[in-house]
DNA sequence: TAAATTACATACCGTTCGTTTAGTATGAAT
DNA sequence: ATTCATACTAAACGAACGGTATGTAATTTA
């Protein structure tokens, strides 16, 4: 097999087990009987434990989040967009090939963040960078009269982003999507209907 | 030595291994070496590792993050005991006797998650009494018209918990408790401002 | 077609893991 | 004074850890 296509295949099996267990708690051996390679092919295409945890990391965890591209739409539309695109990723986690709890993607985030210093940096950097859209999509919905004027432009945008995060707590203990996506639907809305004229 | 004492002794110690790496990462040596005994004089007191993680749990996970007992306040004094409380808590988090960062409180709670299933349980039951207990105050405040009446009870208690966890993600990336703390507040203070009359 | 490189397997390295077993001071109770 | 449980130490257990050295079949290159 070609070296790129055993790799990605290596990685894509890594991710599965580094999902669901711990970088720690994960071994050279268990990898290497998930992948049918011996731990020699393992340490033929990547040099460390590290390297590899690296890689499924950067391959699995860094495809940007961007639920919204434009930033002239208006503020009931994004969080349309949102919720639509929240519905993905959980359905993507719970229901996908290999469903899994939120939780475990959680704590994947914490093993990169521990293991992966750029990882931490990143994620901030992306984060700032989504309030910043919501920024500039809420000074416009005030400018239309989409929205109230004598709202807080920074901190509304960053209540809107800290619901859609309140989510994830909420998926941690129900463990139903429905519900979960249902919930943060009512509370995008409920705040909608606080912020309009 | 009392056996209680030293009982709570290894548990203390091993408490700030756990916190600042994992369950897995922290080995039954680095906790004998860390307390000053043997791994023999462990196994007297703990029957396995898991078993001593638990009481670890138990001892300093466990303990009810009570903000506020009495459900006959306003949303305004909840909202103020609310930012006081996540302020002595951040500041225990980060301040304390062991400085460390509000990711590895997050870790530990996943970490209890996965090696301490009843764990999981009582944290959801606890957040849902603590939304239950907020309703209470919502639906009080409509009925003294603190705060409009054509808002949804359930929704809006859900958001402003929402709000609250909104917080560690914030500490996640920026690890500064002032900001962390008064973005909270700017964030609740902004939503009280929407819900009053 | 011969040489060189790639892609793997096999076998083993020293270390550390969680756990157990046997033994020893110590202090209270009989 | 003797018993007896308690609180610990010391040493070792097999298993598993991450990693490596060497070997070999297959593929590519010259």
């Amino acid at each position: 097999m070609k070296a790129s296509e055993t790799r990605n295949y290596i990685i894509d099996k890594s991710y599965c087990l580094f999902l669901c267990r711990s970088y720690e708690a994960v071994s050279i051996s268990d990898i290497s009987k998930a992948i049918g390679f011996t731990k020699g092919a393992l340490y033929h295409h990547f040099s460390s434990k590290q390297d590899l945890f690296k890689a499924v990391i950067d391959r699995h965890l860094d495809m940007r989040i961007k639920a919204v591209d434009d930033v002239n739409i208006t503020v009931r539309d994004y969080i349309e967009k949102v919720i639509e695109h929240s519905e993905s990723i959980v359905n993507h986690m719970m229901h996908g090939e290999l469903s899994t709890s939120p939780l475990n993607y959680f704590a994947l985030y914490i093993d990169a963040f521990r293991h992966y210093p750029k990882f931490i940096k990143a994620k901030g950097d992306f984060i700032q960078n989504e309030i910043g859209k919501l920024e500039k999509i809420i000074e416009h919905a005030i400018e239309v009269k989409e929205i109230r004027g004598d709202i807080d432009i920074k901190v509304t945008a960053t209540n809107i982003f800290s619901l859609s995060m309140g989510m994830v707590v909420d998926l941690l203990h129900t463990n139903s999507t429905e519900f979960a996506i249902s919930t943060l639907r009512s509370q995008l809305l409920e705040y909608y209907k606080l912020i309009k004229p």
